[in-house]
DNA sequence: CAAAAATTTTAGTCCGTACTAAACTACAAC
DNA sequence: GTTGTAGTTTAGTACGGACTAAAATTTTTG
């Protein structure tokens, strides 16, 4: 009998799942260094020594490579496997937002919980239903079905943009809800067109002008809006 | 810590969705006697000891009640919980056919998995984007938002039907896609209209007169296609 | 009505995912 | 270069969900 224990694409649990997607977003981000065992467990909310045995698995199965007591990194097949699930997150954030009409602040949660049961079909069928969009409603980019990823280009934060300079919003790297709906309120977008007005020194304000009309905001928030 | 375990709506876990689920629809075909562990078994695919197991920690959380030996009934909480699941999973199979162009056969399984991790909101704008349909593709009724489902005109089976006798097909009971696709090619889904111009004694096949064309049709599968 | 058959439950095991607490490494600072 | 601390792993626990095999109960049958 044993059944295959349901939910699970190429025998990965949801929390593989989310595991793999973790190294890949932490490696992107951190230039090419191993990822730790302590960036893992708190960018998944676990504790430690959870994801000590998670990364015992996944290297078992030949996902990531693992030095004890130096990090993990994807191997070939992980980075694979952590792409199909990117693309089956950004596909269905994207889907809700365009086709269900869910704001861009709800659908990260929601898209979490999908991405571990739709099928890949069912994925390809919702890019195709909106013409194969390239980049989700925060400007990530959307992985391909055959496991490419447009990178594009690097940008930079916002908040390193100087005073009378003007550019593109080009992705928000926040999920959290509140604060995307902050930005929203703002204006701040991917796609928008601003220009940065003034920047108070010493981690104050910036201040932009979007649409004609003065924005303030802060430099935190100001770090993970992505702009070209 | 301990953060709720992914997936779950109001604490369920997939299995114990599952097993609510086939609770409420033994319950319905099995006119009123208490569900067995056997059927449970069965329906679901697992060990009989396993359904035992579930079926103690669904009593424990008031879901169903549990005389040892002699079978579940759901209480009134757990034939609500059901009823949502069942919602959900009648959405999104709706959703799929008419929204993203699935066939009739292949929706069961990809709603299998989504029922359990889509919450009652994309549920909600899915029915809503569809006008709130009565009934599923296969035309079972879907149940409403406030818990309430329409069992709607008893009918009966196909295989029933005396020769000389008009109908209408009402609903295909059954989620076996070979099957599904074979009835489909028959032109017997839910809403056509049908004769029966002749039935074979001692389980023999029936032949009926749909859109004018003549087509035979086994007994097992006549019995599962419920007419008016 | 007693014995046989079928059904159901218990007992014991395993795996994945989580946790805490304790032990172990690595690295940096002195 | 030792030592302290931060980070990591091991050890031990728990729980849900699955299994098989054995025991208990109900039902059927002779």
């Amino acid at each position: 009998m044993t059944a295959p224990p349901s939910q699970r694409h190429e025998g990965l649990t949801a929390p593989a799942e989310d595991c793999l997607k973790a190294v890949y977003e932490l490696e992107r981000a951190g230039a090419g260094a191993a990822v730790t065992t302590n960036d893992l467990a708190n960018r998944l909310a676990l504790a430690a020594a959870s994801v000590t045995g998670m990364v015992k698995r996944l290297a078992g199965q030949g996902l990531i490579d693992h030095a004890r007591y130096r990090g993990v990194r994807l191997t070939e097949r992980g980075r694979r496997t952590a792409l199909r699930t990117l693309r089956r997150h950004r596909v269905i954030e994207t889907y809700l937002v365009s086709a269900l009409g869910f704001s861009w602040d709800r659908v990260h949660e929601e898209a979490e919980r999908l991405e571990h049961s739709a099928s890949d079909e069912l994925v390809d069928r919702m890019a195709a239903a909106l013409g194969d969009p390239a980049v989700d409603p925060h400007g990530a980019p959307i992985p391909t079905r055959d496991g490419g990823i447009a990178e594009g280009p690097a940008g930079r934060a916002l908040s390193e943009v100087a005073p009378g300079e003007r550019g593109r919003i080009a992705r928000v790297e926040d999920e959290d809800a509140d604060r995307l709906r902050y930005l929203a309120s703002l204006g701040i977008t991917p796609g928008v067109e601003f220009e940065v007005v003034d920047r108070a020194p010493f981690g104050g304000p910036l201040t932009l002008r979007i649409a004609g009309a003065p924005r303030q905001l802060g430099p935190q928030l100001a770090a993970h809006v992505v702009v070209l």
